[in-house]
DNA sequence: CCAATGTCAGTTTAACTGATATTC
DNA sequence: CGAATATCAGTTAAACTGACATTG
């Protein structure tokens, strides 16, 4: 019989990223018109900027085809920006406009709200202990 | 500009998980042809049996009516079973058969690979604090 | 030529919401 | 009646695969 240490680490992560992702886009993306993803996308930009499409599909694991879709989005909005054309090779970079910077950090007491909620069972210590194990993921 | 700590955790998760999805279900759940849900529903009911549907969807945070269509797959199978009327309430307890119980054996090393590969990073010590602390929050 | 990139198009997974019947 | 459950049906989010042109 599992106990709750031996759980497969996808049955323990599926629980916790789906309540969370939940939550965060109700209150937080659902008010701004951001989807999940997209919210995803930009956070990574915050951190990453002038990555290329293909970049930010490695990134987050989906296909390129998916990632286009969700740039576009952001980019028919005036959230995020990349050349039409670039001098040389066919790679865009991508960057957050001034707009998608201040649209981002609109959703910052909301997302920091739902996760508190999510993280309630823990300690603030072990609550910085996971965050640092799933940094060390990426 | 953000640390990894600081980082989101909704962003630190949605890449370790959908790693760990897209491995576990090539790997392990593919050439079952199962579902990365129903290996989740299945999971479940192996640690909890006699769940009702309402139950696996609260569990899981999704709607019943999406578990209902993943239970539904899983019973055509002959993998889990419910009884078609109850003596009293409309609650349905859901089991796996003896051969639900065999397929989901047969994930166990695929899956156990894939979570390898996916916690390769963080050492055995640091591997067992994170199932820990993720148990914590289910 | 070949590998990587961006992108058009159609398809599929897997969730969602709404509505309804049953039962305690 | 009211709350919980199961489940019908239609809709949507968000990925997928296949195909192809461009570029270094």
């Amino acid at each position: 019989m599992d106990d709750d240490e031996n759980r497969p680490l996808g049955y323990l992560l599926h629980r916790v990223i789906a309540q969370l992702r939940a939550e965060v886009t109700r209150e937080a993306l659902d008010p701004l018109d951001l989807t999940f993803t997209q919210y995803l996308c930009m956070r990574l930009l915050s951190q990453a900027p002038g990555r290329s499409n293909a970049d930010l599909a490695r990134d987050l694991f989906v296909s390129p085809q998916a990632m286009n879709m969700t740039v576009r989005g952001l980019q028919d909005r005036g959230l995020v920006t990349r050349p039409s054309t670039v001098s040389s090779g066919r790679s865009l970079p991508t960057e957050l406009t001034r707009e998608g910077v201040a649209l981002l950090a609109r959703t910052d007491d909301g997302v920091r709200q739902a996760e508190q909620r999510v993280l309630m069972p823990l300690s603030d210590r072990d609550q910085r202990h996971l965050r640092r194990l799933l940094a060390g993921l990426g």
